[in-house]
DNA sequence: TGGACAAGCTTACAACGTACATGTAGCCTA
DNA sequence: TAGGCTACATGTACGTTGTAAGCTTGTCCA
């Protein structure tokens, strides 16, 4: 058993920092951030809790690197598109990001330090609305504006009783069922006639909102009234 | 000590719900959510950790009676404005309740059944666009468009490494010196000529996207393109 | 061959939410 | 006035969490 090079008995692959990050990312995918110990984690690798600590300087650290990664997955501002279609694509891909990973919103305000991903978009959204033609202000009312809503909408998107889909439509129903006409009767219209109405979803409400955000931007820029 | 009506050897007063959520609320604004624990809510009541469980039937129902609670600070849309000014005051409102209570925005999305402040307050708003000439489809879109924006900005305000104000200029200046300038040159800029600028205060974007939002909505309601 | 060093393991502890059993004060009924 | 019911507070205890400290071991260079 003291084989210099063997075949390492059970071919255990050594741990690093990336493997770590990537399979905590999956168990917080899978189980929700909640469920996400490190000693699951260790578990999951194979490992002692501790051992991750060779790797990760405490649990924040751990969380702020897989902020970081998940950032790295959303697609860039191109700049081959103007600013608008390069904006409203990147925002959907951040939508989607958050959607595979749901986790991620709830833990970027505690995220005191961003990573070097996170520095690279934001710092390529910023150089889209330039040179787009924003001035240096109207650049941080249309970043500030554009990702409030983003960010808002996947938070909303998760609170809700009702997620759009077959099943939630049940729910939504034994909620109608519960709720008192009479004391609330714009939501049990909204539910009655619209959200239990077949088809309905609300993702869908995404790239409403996000259009009317990027044309007001868009108009904000052209009439030049906030370079205060 | 068998006094039958004693003045109650400490005026001890009784516990109930309220003021087991009223002391919660006030924890949580000064330690921020992490710091209350079940042990420090009852030693600031004057009581074990155990007896919090007479009035609230877990910890999660406590958080959930807090979010209530908050939720009844909300100024609600009044009736004698119009729809958008009555919004607009509405919108503020949320926001103001949210710098007061930045813990309540990071727990609305785990608050699985709304309380009934919460569902008035909601159902008060749909009713307010709905009375604004909004078609129930628009009516979906707008709550979720301006709601999305609303508590997206909280969310934003608080992640922020730079805050506004006097000594958050300083976290902002070192962070500028340790960015390297080539590899991030937006935000750098913006860093430089704006959030370093005196009287910059990022909280003042706010009206900005909300004004945005709500002059959209109008838009589209005029326009009714979503009928859908 | 030896010894340094990085990486994993073992043990331990304080803080957390909360189950369960016990105590007790105050009101209702007889 | 006595007895007992109910509501509420306490005491103790357990399992889970993050992580400090010290130990062991596999690997590589001198």
């Amino acid at each position: 058993m003291t084989a210099k090079r063997a075949p390492a008995t059970e071919a255990r692959l050594r741990l690093n920092r990336e493997r770590v990050l990537r399979t905590a990312i999956r168990l917080a995918d899978e189980g929700g951030i909640e469920r996400l110990t490190m000693r699951k984690l260790g578990e999951e690798l194979g490992v002692e809790a501790m051992s991750l600590y060779n790797h990760v300087s405490n649990k924040e650290d751990l969380l702020n690197g897989m902020i970081d990664a998940v950032f790295g997955e959303i697609e860039l501002p191109s700049h081959g598109d103007d600013w608008k279609t390069a904006m409203r694509k990147r925002s959907v891909s951040v939508r989607d990001m958050l959607s595979r990973h749901p986790w991620a919103n709830g833990l970027m305000d505690s995220g005191t330090n961003p990573g070097p991903a996170t520095l690279r978009h934001h710092d390529r959204v910023l150089g889209t609305f330039r040179n787009g033609g924003f001035s240096i202000a109207m650049t941080a009312h249309a970043f500030a504006a554009l990702d409030s809503y983003i960010y808002g909408f996947a938070r909303q998107e998760k609170g809700l009783p009702f997620d759009g889909g077959e099943q939630a439509a049940a729910t939504a129903q034994t909620m109608l069922a519960h709720l008192p006409v009479d004391e609330y009767p714009y939501l049990v219209e909204l539910m009655a006639k619209h959200v239990l109405q077949r088809g309905y979803d609300y993702s869908n409400e995404f790239t409403f909102g996000l259009d009317l955000v990027l044309d007001g931007l868009e108009r904000a820029r052209d009439s030049g009234q906030a370079d205060a």
